[in-house]
RNA sequence: GCCGCUAUCGUCUAGGGGACUAGGACGCCGGAUUCUCAGUCCGGAAACCGGGGUUCGAAUCCCCGUAGCGGUGCCA
């Protein structure tokens, strides 16, 4: 193959991504790598496409970047399409296996190196980087001759390539600083920049929002569709998430992946109002958003183009909030969902269950914090030690208990309404204070100086197991 | 090294030349809710990375510096 006519270089023309915003009925794409539990960051990014996919009329794709066999286990796999479903965010197309295109990718290859912007190269990988170390500066051109080694992708030597980016504006890199590409290995399979490029042309991808870290890919992802012959779509680049540390998030810090936030009792729709606003605001100062109006109003230019720290704390906040929002209906479920899968598994009397959750709901901020809160209802007290002694191990405290008791066994109807002013009449006429009273009572019934309001407490236990609880409690006192 | 990105309270952010005495949220501190914890309500402290420009005027625009991050693979 005469060099002079099918080698000739691509003109200097600037390369860009045409639009500057989000157009109609976009096609999105989440493309993760399987590389075990999805992380917040992934989760993200799945997040920004979907909602610019559900707000524009689109549709999104799920494409397993599962080129490297090694990492791609099934099992992995599993777990981000697990991760995803509990979300709740949907796909239309896929879960779609890159690996499995490979043929398609070879078709590619084989038409760049036939139209002449590709060729063989057969230095190695090893003499590429000692010319490259001797060449600082400079742009690798291969040997192009032969029929064998690594396929590389022609890159004009002048000019720039622009990344037209909706987050940060037109990012330029300059073509001759840049190699040209590899897109195939030795071995003939080709190289995930190609793969990318080649998937997002064929499955009509029209805006790619995806991590920073692919930025610098960009411009090597654009030389390849514009060989190809194609439209590029729009990029949006998003800024990487930190922990609370400032350095980038990894499993090493504490909540890293969905599953361990649906491990920590988070509510899906929470997770995704807290990780819609990690790089991104409302004009209005609006915080607590549901699906609806996220979907209504995010736009993926408002995105801000600074690396966020995840803050665990104002998630759980944040989960508070829709936590109490939920119907009694939906608290009880989302509360045995979690029991069952996260627990021992939800009691099984329903009806009480539903009166505990009633007086946990205003309390606890994560389904984690429900079952200690109304544990006291469905097992013996769980005795915590130092709180017998603080409350329990106090001069009166025997005398105080006996005649809550004598009290509380004269009401029939044990509810709040009847409790309540029983038990006040019974401080007034003696001139006790209510924690004097309370908390024994509390340490009785539950074991522990912490539970939901005493009244709501009692009735939720019932008479008798109740009465029996107190009537332990002072036996043991007595002792 | 080279290329690129970024920089407002501790954290997430609003702001895009005059409306800034820089707003909101989490967290923190204080108070209230005459039962604990939590929740809720009220109040408070808390920031424009540094230096130069441009301009009558800069948190906002430009340049330089600094710092952080990403990339620099025949990894994805």
């Amino acid at each position: 193959m005469p060099r002079s006519t099918a080698l000739a270089r691509p003109p200097a023309v600037e390369t860009c991504a045409p639009m500057s915003t989000v157009r109609d009925s976009p096609v999105v794409r989440f493309a993760p790598s399987p590389t075990g539990a999805l992380h917040v960051g992934g989760a993200r990014s799945a997040l920004y496409n979907w909602l610019v996919a559900r707000n524009g009329g689109g549709r999104m794709v799920l494409r397993i970047e599962d080129t490297d066999l090694e990492r791609s286990t099934p099992e992995n796999i599993a777990q981000i399409i697990d991760a995803l479903e509990w979300l709740e965010l949907d796909w239309d197309d896929g879960p779609l296996s890159q690996a499995a295109r490979r043929e398609r990718h070879v078709e590619r290859i084989d038409e760049l190196l036939s139209a002449g912007h590709a060729y063989y190269d057969p230095t190695s990988s090893e003499r590429v980087r000692e010319w490259k170390r001797e060449h600082p500066g400079r742009g690798y051109r291969g040997a192009g001759n032969g029929g064998d080694g690594a396929v590389r992708l022609r890159f004009p030597d002048a000019g720039t390539t622009v990344v037209e980016d909706l987050i940060r504006g037109p990012v330029a890199f300059e073509n001759r600083l840049s190699d040209d590409l590899v897109i195939a290995r030795a071995d003939g399979s080709p190289v995930y920049n190609f793969a990318v490029a080649v998937d997002d042309l064929d499955m009509g991808i029209t805006e790619v929002i995806r991590g920073d870290d692919h930025l610098s890919n960009t411009p090597k992802q654009l030389r390849v569709i514009e060989a190809l012959g194609g439209t590029p779509p729009s990029y949006a680049h998003l800024p990487l998430l930190h922990g609370p540390d400032g350095k980038k998030l990894s499993k090493r810090h504490a909540s890293a992946s969905v599953q361990e936030l649906r491990a920590g009792g988070y509510l899906p729709a929470a997770v995704r109002n807290y990780l819609a606003l990690l790089g991104w605001g409302t004009e209005d100062d609006t915080t607590l958003m549901s699906t609806a109006e996220l979907v209504r109003r995010f736009r993926i230019e408002a995105v801000g183009r600074s690396a966020a720290v995840f803050d665990e704390r104002k998630l759980r906040w944040m989960n508070g909030r829709f936590l109490r929002e939920l119907s009694l209906e939906d608290y009880v479920q989302a509360t045995v969902g979690y029991l069952d899968r996260e627990g021992g598994g939800a009691p099984a009397e329903g009806e009480r269950l539903g009166a505990a959750c009633r007086i946990a709901q205003e309390k606890a901020q994560t389904l984690a914090e429900v079952w200690p809160l109304i544990r006291f209802a469905f097992e013996p007290p769980v005795e915590d030690p130092s709180a017998w002694v603080k409350v329990m191990e106090r001069d009166g405290v025997a005398e105080r208990l006996a005649e809550s008791l004598a009290v509380l066994r004269a009401i029939d109807t044990w509810e709040v309404a009847a409790l309540e002013p029983a038990l006040e009449e019974l401080l007034a006429r003696r001139e006790w204070k209510p924690g004097s009273v309370y908390q024994p009572l509390r340490v009785a019934i539950t074991g522990t100086s912490v539970s939901p309001g005493i009244f709501d407490t009692l009735e939720v236990l019932g008479r008798e197991p109740a009465l029996l609880r107190i009537e332990a409690a002072l036996a043991r006192l007595r002792t």
